[in-house]
DNA sequence: TATATATATGTTCTACTTTTCATATGAAAA
DNA sequence: TTTTCATATGAAAAGTAGAACATATATATA
């Protein structure tokens, strides 16, 4: 289909944009510290032992691409996983690595 | 589930690969140049405007990561999608962009 | 076997992204 | 309202990956 393509072309810059979102360790790991339910931004920091500025800035980047939703309580604000769509992809993926990336998985152990 | 947790801690690696393969225009291009059948290097050469080294480098990133497979035909080589994991996967991820990266798509249009 | 065509590889240069550090804002408690 | 704790922002430094160019290999054909 036509219109199709011409979607994914001009589409091409927002997954960019999200593939990019998802290829650093850090902000792979605070998706990963959320998968159990909402976190601050200091439970996080407890979490992945990561620096406070850097998990403002990396949690900024997820929230701008729909990953996390941000909700403040008080003087905290929580993060909580977009489970509708970040599970389920990272399920994709995970059969996928399994099944087509044996080398990079050992690579990685 | 503990083991589950163990098993995503140690994939990050392979994770952080994969999200990289695909954070680039140029193999978002080439992947899209695949999307309806295989087609050797020269090929996507003429479909994509890209320089020969550069397409041959970036195949070889998607071959690596199980994205596209191989197959040589006396001088050419050709490279099909694996449309098993990657059409499903930018499917998931287009409803996703469309759903939640409003701002992300007006920018890029 | 010499030549032409198709694809791959190695290396350098450049641009971008992440991290870090310093500082600012925001919210609550004393 | 001053102090303290939680988070955000800005800018500079450090690290990384993609693009470009030159060259090598592979396959076919004359």
């Amino acid at each position: 289909m036509q219109s199709s393509e011409h979607k994914m072309e001009h589409m091409h810059g927002a997954y960019k944009l999200f593939f990019g979102a998802l290829a650093t360790d850090s902000r792979l790991h605070l998706l990963n510290a959320l998968r159990h339910g909402p976190k601050n931004v200091s439970e996080l920091g407890a979490a992945t032992r990561y620096e406070q500025s850097l998990i403002s800035h990396n949690l900024k980047i997820l929230e701008y691409h729909g990953m996390v939703f941000p909700e403040r309580r008080g003087k905290f604000k929580y993060y909580r996983l977009n489970d509708q769509t970040i599970t389920p992809l990272l399920r994709l993926i995970d059969a996928h690595i399994k099944k087509y990336c044996c080398k990079i998985l050992e690579g990685t152990r």
